[in-house]
DNA sequence: CGAACAGTTGAATTCATTCAAATAAAGTGG
DNA sequence: CCACTTTATTTGAATGAATTCAACTGTTCG
């Protein structure tokens, strides 16, 4: 079913440098031992390589450890579409709950790490363990204001827009985990980045070029430097966060 | 903080002609009279009122009973768009959960009636009877997989397969709640649809009448009729679902 | 009845697409 | 390691779908 590679777990949950997305604070050590119990094995996919595809039955959600995932919706005329680019401590495959199937293909960018969490076993221990009970649901209910903001960009906003907010928002995700924010490889290929902001390549391209021109940002092959960060929010139509502390003092 | 009128219960849930989508099948009687203690009062909501504004903090989720209302997310420059149209015994409220405040405004569309589901309580009850838990994953995950097919059709398709796709979705939705499927009242705005598909009201009527004088609906007004299933459900790149028998047999 | 609002239709404009071609990078096999 | 194919990306020019601007019609409501 999945062209995976299986591992068992050489570390455990509990001391997963990225916990702070896998699991919830406030929990106690026995609580700990008991979630880790549940990552019985871990996936090591190739670049290209899919953790799931939409129909596979659920079993499990998945928490990515290291490396980046795309998942893409498909149409019944073959045309298919992006939906979310994915980073270490982010859970996938929650869309297979709702009727026992995954309804996307889920597929690594990258040489990638993700552990398995059995579905049925996580959703037991959720009952008995409430802080994990309610983040899941926090979990669940951000994959939906995502989603909604995504909506937003494609109905409301123009492609220059969408891609600004496209960057930026890669940005701050990689500044929460403690990655470069202002230099980063996109681990996308131009034609992802188009399907995922509903433009077509050449679109993208020419965009990311006059960036360039304008020297919001520095952009080789997929290395993107942001250089002028005030000038992408103002372009995004959103107020520069990292102002926020000099606004306040204003 | 709303601007509603509250009720209190006048019937339960457990008689409600829409139990079969707020509560999940399969659940014993003593349930049933604990999942009605959840549901303390019920709000009263007049065209334009609306049942929470983003920001409010989330202390309950809401089922619809009776009547449509629309959820709309906005921009921090003033732009706004509807994310979704919502029938009864759909759950409002949910993308509160993620931070503790509701990020859209829930809007009545025409007078509703809407139950109040205090949220604490309703986790704690969903730890206690696990089918309640379940139903409840399922509709987030459900609530996640249609916001992407809205993404798709917002990415993917022209401004006449949206319209398509959307009518079509609508019908289903009204035919699964023992509604008129194939005449109906459409209970939102040109503008409203428009925002909702991502597209200029100017453009909405446009391809209405187009539909019309292609002899796929009926439009006056509000009041729609739609007349060639086969040639909306082709022009929505979907095959026909009511056709399903018919081909199988083939 | 008249004002305000909602919806339709036409014409001009624009943003993004499509088509086409060039360039750059990555992979392949000798 | 190099020539060569394949794939990815960029750029230009022509086209087109949808928007914007504008005018008009129909509804609703005080």
């Amino acid at each position: 079913m999945h062209d995976v590679h299986l591992d068992t777990p050489s570390s455990k949950c509990s001391v997963c440098v990225l916990g702070q997305f896998c699991l919830p604070v406030g929990i106690t050590q026995s609580d700990i031992a008991q979630i880790d119990l549940l990552v019985k094995e871990r996936v090591h996919l190739q670049k290209g390589q899919s953790l799931y595809r939409h129909g596979d039955p659920l079993q499990s959600v998945y928490s990515i450890r290291y490396g980046t995932l795309k998942t893409e919706h498909c149409l019944e005329d073959g045309r298919q579409q992006v939906i979310g680019f994915h980073l270490p401590g982010e859970i996938l495959g929650l869309d297979g709950i709702g009727n026992g199937q995954y309804q996307s293909d889920a597929i690594a960018l990258e040489e990638s790490d993700v552990c398995i969490i059995g579905f049925e076993a996580f959703e037991d221990l959720a009952r008995q363990i409430p802080v994990l009970q309610q983040q899941f649901h926090r979990i669940l209910s951000r994959e939906l204001t995502q989603d909604q903001r995504h909506l937003l960009s494609l109905g409301s906003l123009r492609a220059e827009e969408r891609l600004a907010v496209f960057l930026l928002n890669l940005s701050q995700r990689l500044a929460a985990r403690g990655y470069l924010d202002h230099e980063f490889d996109l681990r996308m290929s131009r034609v992802e980045m188009g399907s995922y902001l509903g433009i077509q390549i050449e679109t993208v391209s020419r965009m990311l070029s006059r960036f360039a021109e304008s020297g919001l940002i520095q952009i080789k092959q997929r290395h993107i430097k942001l250089i002028d960060m005030d000038g992408l929010y103002e372009l995004a139509g959103i107020p520069n966060p990292e102002r926020t502390l000099e606004i306040k003092r204003l």
